[in-house]
DNA sequence: AAGCCAGTTATGTATTACAAATAGAAGCCG
DNA sequence: CGGCTTCTATTTGTAATACATAACTGGCTT
């Protein structure tokens, strides 16, 4: 999983290339690329190309293009940290223990919410593709099955808080999270133990109870966590 | 103030136009957009700077173009919500009350945690730079001061939570608020009566009280909300 | 009837040429 | 000599053109 991120086009693959190497502090915020015509060159595409990537890194906040001065890289404040492309290059260049710590600290602050917004709001289907998504995990015989109804619960949830931006929210943080939350899931025993604290949420949001459902998925991802800081000293 | 939006560009141009257009729902999801050449024609700009303009919006992921196919506007789910501009276009074209709402709502969760991991690892140079802040918002004699002074108290403190993405994720919602904050603020007589509020932040960010600054952040922003609520009824 | 094949049509990429902005040097003037 | 203007060189911005490539369509073949 985590995204195969098959770029078909060429300036896709440019825009990896280069949002990978500013991410990564290969080039530092101030400096300037090379002009367009040479890197171009360098990179092996037109200059067409190179530019329909500038325009994208730009709209991430990456860098920023001036005549005669030419682009440089911003400073990190500028960057779209909630960007899915930002978020998944910086998983794969930082050494990743402080990153993933804020990472999980984001999921603790929107999860709780999220169920409590869900049991306010939730209406029947929305009910119907949690028990759905539970029912599946209470059912999985092997990790990846499980992991897969596991995240499928944690969408209906956030789907049934009705707001898109709590919605993209999670999923931002939960693609970058992926890999690691798989793994920590994965490690043999570990699996389905976690199914009672599920079962608790469901509960709360069928019963329409705000406070007990946070409470109960607070309890959850802090589970969770532990769970990840435990197999990340193993490593 | 609220971004003046200015932009240089050409392609920068077609975007705002373009994003707008798909965004306010002038161009359905599924759609397709006109094919490149006419459509350039049609905006007066060249396929070179339309097709600039398109990746952006691309990497946004309000659109998807496939060679023959054709470019269709793809379904609201695969919109970037955090981004900035589509949240400045939905602000634009959305019925104001229930999309402030969810701002509002994605506010109240972000600052009181904000609060707590501020009062939890916040450094001297941090605790200075809210201090300032407050001496700022105490000392403004006009609603613009003390508008500026309150942004930058509240940016203080989530600087101060060592974690940018929280940071990110408030100054995108703040932006998109940033209007009718300012206007809930420049009410006569009301603005500044929320500056005890801030104290009790303030101080329990600097005696390192996690959960007093939590809960003290959880009763401003609730003021705030119930201040813009209503003021929206007034209009 | 099923499946293969070519032709049509959209986007994708490359190339060239010129426009516009501006940093920095050169020149001008008090 | 210092401060101002102007001029030029350089880099990005925009346009126009040509061709490459993918994929839908429809007809042909078996």
């Amino acid at each position: 999983m985590a995204k195969p991120i098959i770029v078909r086009n060429l300036h896709g693959q440019v825009v990896q290339e280069l949002g990978r190497q500013i991410v990564g502090g290969e080039i530092a915020p101030g400096e300037n690329l090379p002009r367009e015509e040479l890197l171009a060159e360098r990179l092996k595409v037109s200059r067409t190309a190179l530019r329909e990537a500038m325009k994208v890194l730009s709209a991430k906040g990456l860098i920023e293009s001036r005549q005669k001065t030419g682009t440089r890289v911003r400073d990190t404040v500028h960057w779209n940290q909630l960007d899915a492309d930002v978020l998944a290059w910086r998983c794969a260049s930082m050494p990743t223990e402080d990153f993933v710590e804020k990472l999980v600290e984001m999921r603790e602050l929107i999860e709780p919410a999220a169920a409590a917004a869900a049991a306010r709001r939730r209406n029947d289907e929305q009910l119907a593709r949690i028990e759905a998504a539970y029912a599946a995990m209470a059912a999985a015989t092997d990790p990846d099955a499980w992991s897969e109804a596991d995240l499928a619960f944690h969408e209906a949830v956030l789907h049934a808080t009705h707001n898109e931006l709590m919605t993209s929210l999670f999923s931002v943080i939960e693609a970058a999270l992926g890999s690691y939350f798989q793994l920590s899931a994965s490690i043999a025993g570990n699996f389905s133990y976690s199914l009672p604290h599920h079962k608790k949420v469901l509960d709360a949001i069928r019963r329409r109870q705000p406070e007990v459902a946070r409470e109960a998925m607070q309890k959850m991802v802090a589970d969770s966590r532990s769970n990840i800081r435990r197999h990340a000293k193993k490593t």
